[in-house]
DNA sequence: ATATTACCTACTAAAACGATAGGAATTGTA
DNA sequence: TACAATTCCTATCGTTTTAGTAGGTAATAT
């Protein structure tokens, strides 16, 4: 299961998306409307921003802001960044990989290890052609895909 | 990812897959030669008997078996038994589900949901079809399929 | 100056995870 | 019957992770 702080991002992420370029969003306002712990918002937008998603401004007037267009986030980074792997075992990881301390025999003929191959792959099938944008529901404010 | 618990739960029902129908095979014995904590391990095999997939028998030359041919063990069932749902938010778990407490706005329309159902659904579509026989090593002692 | 905001580090409480302890009950065998 | 080997069961424990809080510093607009 995703992490709340997974979750808190996802939705911070598409407040953020929603008001694209619309200047600076403080975390109060994005943690009172989407019901997030100030607080904890606080460290996982920050951690957004470090991680080159956000930008940010502080003093009056200061506040959040996405760094690319929703379009251009994809959910695989939100998602390795907040809760690590995608893959249900290291083995099959592509970004978080260590060998497989339980499996005498060699990764390559491992059954177990192929299955959850295939499970990681499905999964990515899915999720990698993913972005932000897709996440915001759909109809709202920002959809102006062509602006110039 | 999957826990530890899952992991040796696996491990070690494909090592009794190995010898099904060879009588009972004591915890320790699993244990030591699949490299499982002993008393871990205990504690899995009962949660597996009870859940109907092992039988048992105390005493001396007593042990655990499987109760039915690997083919006939879900992979579905171990993991949701071990580690929970298979889906990556509550709101589109098929076992566990519960509803979402972020989102305002109703399921039926909610794009996060949407996405993480088809995510959920791709997984199913891989591991459903799986069973204890297809995590087993091919080529190895119990692939007589036709008895009878 | 002041108010408002992000930045940063540290801390804490609770839950989950991984593992262990120790005794009771069961069973085969000498 | 005594004993050894085993499962059964409950409780406990230590560590890590997760979720969340506190409180001060720095930046910035007015």
């Amino acid at each position: 299961m995703l992490s709340a702080k997974t979750q808190y991002a996802i939705h911070a992420l598409t407040f953020l998306g929603e008001h694209y370029q619309e200047g600076f969003i403080p975390i109060n306002q994005i943690a009172e409307i989407r019901k997030i712990p100030a607080k904890f918002l606080e460290a996982i937008l920050l951690e957004l921003r470090k991680a080159g998603i956000l930008g940010s401004k502080a003093g009056k007037n200061g506040g959040y802001y996405l760094l690319r267009h929703p379009r251009e986030i994809p959910l695989v980074q939100i998602m390795r960044l907040m809760d690590g792997p995608i893959a249900l075992l290291p083995c099959v990881s592509k970004m978080f990989y260590e060998p497989c301390r339980l499996c005498p025999y060699p990764e390559s003929s491992c059954s177990i290890r192929k299955i959850f191959l295939e499970v990681r792959d499905a999964t990515l099938e899915v999720i990698e052609g993913k972005s932000l944008q897709d996440l915001m529901q759909s109809g709202n404010s920002y959809e102006s895909d062509f602006v110039i």
